[in-house]
DNA sequence: ATGAAAGCGCTAACAG
DNA sequence: CTGTTAGCGCTTTCAT
């Protein structure tokens, strides 16, 4: 493959003067035009891994997310990319599992690399020292004072979804959280229902299931099974003369939702009759563009941008500040009456 | 950031040494030792660039796909991910969003980078000289006569989706083709469709619609809307009495038999009581794991395994053989009878 | 405006 | 077994 001293001595210039070429940096129009033509003529493409070593950095930017199985990411990413290449940079797709092992692997990959920057999607706990001096931007985490996180308003959500519950006529509302409570924004969907709830003199529970290493975002079939059976008991458990105790469920995801419509369903209770049920994501389903369940639909496209905004800043300035209050909505689906 | 020289220095030893340890070359045990110890105390990190510039390729894998938002790719991704890490290398993924600019910048990025190889999802038509020299495998496309493909056993889906629909009791079946035509494997569903139709005396018709830079993998908005045109002007032509002439339809995705499937209720007709239909896919409904409709199963891990295994076979030993013939199956969704 | 040369961090060939 | 050194392709400083 052609290489810039190739091209140099073909268009009979120095090193320094070809490579003022291929910067737009400029030089005499005839050399220019020179250099241009060996370009061509051997077909020339730079090296990003010398320009890389020289500059110290890559244009890459590496995306932690745990799975591409949960609807959430997909869109994600593809906003990501689009803002990256806006930027002149590239995507680097780091699928974690969940897996702290496979995290910790990729965020060295990423260190012994030289990427500019990570985006990461990641409820496990993390190595301080695995981020030293990388900028990094958190989607719903927050990893420590300096790093900062891009998040829906959680708080919101949560009260969106009781007040609709109730508006709706439930009496009696679930809130059945399954996510992660440590150092996350997704928590305070958890204090927005609560608070509705209480200010309003709702009747109200929360039940809270977590597990660091099989948090809701996974999709994977182990986790997906749990999930079942936690609602299996739930269910039994709330159970008086047939009936569901509470008749409005806000749960953690839409995953979730659905798993709880389905289990209602196939003990004879009706959904929204009966019991109405408000997931989490809103992502619609791919192919039909309808929703799954009714939802609170997080901005995904306004998450990944103002996301890679802040990661830009960061790599520039050094500093970047927090977004955790990107605007939710109320999307209808088949758990809410009309 | 500590370099090798750096641990050199510190652990008192010569950079070959160093390097030596770091690639697991076998040293006096003293040695090992010391540069070990130098590398934790140091945080050391190998710097990917030098190790590439010098080692001439990446460990890097590049994945053309047109978007994230088809359901197909991302489980595609995923499994393409897990192997690809098997074997100690790392997924950069293209979207090309079907643009022939954004797939040539790719490609250039590619070769720039030194990636070890591509695989690529692309219906465009592409400059050859953008892939010369590169180990590239490609799904469903054929690219010329050295680059492999790896795709499903299409011809047999066609007849599959015949043969269903008229064990079903469709009489009169519609294949509806909104694929690309030029060289590529899906286009042999049409001739398994065909073929089953002749060979057992069925009527049939095939409507082929072709646009190269909307073929359909988009789930672009305006791609959505140009195959609802396309489909409502199909069911406008084809009516008499307010029955559709067709009774049992096959559709090129999931996406185009949903969208048909909307089109002909809105009309009065009965899914799948009047009109049969069959998709292509059979892709699960994240989060559900439902179908979305009746479908024809590619099955994308072994797509994506084979794919990857042949691409690693390329890369390796400079040659390897196509793959089209990877196993559907019927999946049963809402669009046909029990 | 242009050319010469140093050096980014690493590996491998060679010499000791 | 260990150390020295050349060189991967590029950018950039410093002379000219």
């Amino acid at each position: 493959m052609a290489t810039i001293k190739d091209v140099a001595k073909d268009a009979g210039v120095s090193l320094g003067t070809a490579s003022k070429v291929i910067n737009g940096i400029h030089v005499s129009d005839n050399y220019r035009e020179r250099v241009e033509a060996s370009i061509k003529k051997l077909n020339y493409h730079v090296n990003l891994n010398a320009r890389g070593l020289k500059a110290q950095q890559t244009n890459d930017i590496a995306v932690i997310v745990p799975t591409l199985l949960n609807p959430l990411f997909p869109p994600m990413l593809d906003t990501i990319e689009q803002e990256l290449a806006r930027h002149g940079k590239r995507m680097l797709i780091c699928i974690s599992r969940n897996d702290t092992n496979k995290i910790r692997h990729y965020l060295e990959m990423a260190k012994n690399s030289r990427v500019d920057g990570i985006f990461g999607v990641t409820y496990s706990r993390i190595d301080p020292i695995l981020t030293e001096n990388m900028p990094i931007v958190s989607f719903d985490r927050h990893f420590g004072h300096e790093t900062p996180c891009v998040s829906s308003d959680n708080y919101a959500g949560g009260v969106m979804a009781a007040r609709i519950l109730h508006e709706k006529g439930s009496k009696n509302l679930l809130c059945f959280w399954t996510g992660a409570d440590y150092d996350c924004e997704p928590i305070h969907r958890i204090d927005g229902f609560r608070d509705y709830c209480s200010q309003n003199k709702i009747s109200y529970n929360i039940l809270s299931y977590m597990d660091y290493n099989q948090v809701d975002t996974g999709f994977m079939v182990a986790s997906s099974d749990a999930y079942s059976e936690l609602i299996k008991t739930t269910v039994d458990n709330n159970l008086r003369d047939d009936h569901f105790i509470y008749d409005g469920i806000f749960t953690s995801s839409d995953h979730v939702a659905w798993l709880f419509m389905r289990e209602l369903q196939s003990r004879g209770i009706n959904v929204p009759e009966d019991v109405q049920i408000i997931g989490f994501d809103g992502v619609p389903i791919s192919g039909s563009g309808l929703p799954l369940v009714s939802s609170i639909r997080q901005p995904v496209a306004d998450i990944a941008k103002t996301g890679i905004n802040l990661l830009l800043n960061l790599i520039e300035s050094g500093h970047a500040e927090s977004a955790t209050d990107l605007p939710v909505s109320f999307t209808e689906g088949c758990t809410t009456r009309k």
